[in-house]
DNA sequence: CCCCTGTACTCAACTTGTTGACTAGGCGGA
DNA sequence: TCCGCCTAGTCAACAAGTTGAGTACAGGGG
């Protein structure tokens, strides 16, 4: 039932098609939540018929008939009673680390690489996020901004999916330097 | 098909019976994937069907026969296999963050009781996940434990979940600060 | 002229993950 | 002696998330 608050918190931003919010969800929401396109559609479906949230459709010259959802009042109600429930914790659930938890009885140069690459990915996710933080910033100190910004929501929660990223890499160089250790150690031992 | 995966990695450590692995994903693999004990349960079922565990049945005096799980060769073979492949970046994917996203036009008082029973509930996993670090280290250094110990992807994993939760703690206080800040900023201002 | 990319979706099938209830015996404390 | 917790599961139903393919038209480049 997440996805559906994730959307309507989305949608406090203005009306958005499906198509703008499956791009948007990977440019902001995207820090913290995922999902693929058929997601999103289907549970924009639900929302309406729900009353959630209201279509519009919007006819367009040279391009294809589009849907415009916006925040109904039950909607925002909705979200509100939504903030005010306690939220459970929840775990990192990635492969990768499945992958490094069994790395020592399995492809240890492979596990490296893919940490290689994860490292990477996530070097690319910071530099995204700090664009994203300028641009939100304009150019208004960080204070400034959390003094006077309507919302401060989407920029803390950018700021989670930065250090989440930051940790990612410091944790990969980490995981790189013990792996590369014990195998040289066990190269010159074997 | 990552639980799949999880449960495999899990199993490195010897043979295991369902109740003892649900405990035991609750203790390690915790760190970075979490399920319910039927999730486990049927996995286990299918996992056995496809030759990749194999069951013992304990008869137990005083208890409830039990069935130990072990990884087959097949299943090592497997688990390898996933080590060489390439995984997916995930996101935080965290209820928490939907609400702070959100938390401008909702109820600010109530996520602010949340992000703060989080960061309590963060600080105990820490110290959970020190207690059980200091248990693997045993009378060792980090260094000498890192050179020596047979598999170092428990410790690894573990670092994760620790720097996680870390990381946690911080963004709630910050996220706290930034609040109570424009909280009291409107207090004067309207 | 054709192919590729971008916009804006839809449908179907499947796998994963969640929730709640149920069985059944042993153990310990009030 | 009864209550509730611990061990060790099972069953059913549902919600959420994933994968892959298909539709349709428009603009631009070679």
């Amino acid at each position: 039932m997440s996805l559906r608050n994730a959307v309507m918190a989305a949608l406090l931003d203005g009306e958005s098609s499906g198509y703008d919010l499956a791009k948007a969800f990977d440019a902001s929401v995207a820090n913290f939540w995922i999902c693929t396109p058929q997601q999103l559609y289907r549970e924009l479906d639900r929302m309406e018929a729900d009353g959630l949230i209201a279509a519009r459709t919007v006819e367009q010259e040279r391009r294809p008939t589009k849907r415009l959802f916006s925040l109904t009042a039950q909607g925002h109600e909705e979200l509100t009673r939504f903030t005010a429930s306690p939220h459970k914790p929840t775990a990192i659930r990635d492969e990768l680390l499945v992958a490094v938890l069994a790395a020592d009885s399995g492809d240890v140069e492979a596990v490296k690489a893919s940490i290689r690459e994860r490292r990477q990915w996530a070097e690319a996710k910071i530099a995204r996020y700090e664009r994203l933080r300028a641009k939100l910033l304009g150019d208004r100190t960080e204070d400034e901004f959390l003094a006077t910004a309507e919302r401060v929501g989407p920029y803390l929660t950018l700021l989670r999916g930065l250090s989440f990223e930051r940790d990612n890499v410091r944790w990969c160089a980490r995981c790189l330097t013990v792996l590369e250790r014990r195998g040289a150690r066990l190269d010159t031992a074997g």
